[in-house]
DNA sequence: ATCAAGATTACCT
DNA sequence: GGTAATCTTGATA
């Protein structure tokens, strides 16, 4: 059973992106949900930075989709993109910092049946379903049941939030460009622990 | 009003 | 490797 005393304090987000990015790794997020607790340690992110980055939705101004991005760190930023996947964002940094952390591949932890249903339409899955679940930014949302409701909730609050875990030391971190972006594609901001089998691609 | 692009995924060869 | 699915968003008119 998680304990959800142990929450990661507002203090931690509200500092540089990159720092944040790198810290989330190994850390757990949950989803309550009446109740029902889904929860995953986090194997990958990627930093998004609208003061410098192109990729970021805050690259151009603060708009109703992004206005979350603009608050200080400690919310929870929801989009919808390709027409069917949310995706999933840590907020960073202090106000109008515009930056955020993008939740790219968990590691299933509790509730992995109802994470299963989410996904696949039954409680039964395979080993390969499994690491299948939650490893891509669209695949975790649907997993957990996150969706635009929760967009700009608190990380601090009840419903979803981040608990405190051991930092994965630097050598374990590997640093590679981000996934699926055309522009600021060289900036070297996706970050994922080494051999770990749930993230979303080497 | 219309349009192109998109921080993706599943399924195909 | 490639591409269809599916629709919101932001830009342009």
């Amino acid at each position: 059973m998680i304990l959800s005393n142990n929450k990661l304090p507002v203090k931690f987000y509200k500092r540089n992106v990159i720092i944040v990015a790198k810290e989330l790794l190994g850390k757990i997020i949950a989803v309550n949900k009446k109740g029902k607790i889904l929860s995953g340690r986090i194997v990958e992110v990627e930093a998004y930075d609208g003061s410098i980055d192109q990729a970021a939705h805050t690259y151009i101004g603060k708009t109703k989709r992004n206005e979350v991005m603009f608050e200080s760190g400690g919310l929870l930023y929801v989009y919808f993109t390709y027409g069917m996947y949310y995706c999933s964002n840590v907020v960073t940094g202090k106000e109008n910092e515009r930056t955020a952390v993008l939740l790219r591949a968990l590691e299933p932890i509790e509730g992995i049946d109802t994470m299963a249903f989410n996904r696949f339409g039954k409680i039964e899955i395979s080993e390969k379903q499994k690491l299948n679940l939650t490893n891509g930014p669209g695949k975790l949302c649907m997993a957990l049941g996150i969706d635009k409701s929760q967009n700009g909730i608190s990380l601090i609050g009840d419903e979803i939030y981040i608990l405190k875990n051991k930092k994965i030391p630097e050598e374990k971190i590997a640093v590679t460009t981000r996934i699926g972006i055309s522009k600021s594609k060289e900036l070297p901001w996706r970050f994922y622990i080494k051999e770990n089998p749930y993230i979303s691609r080497k």
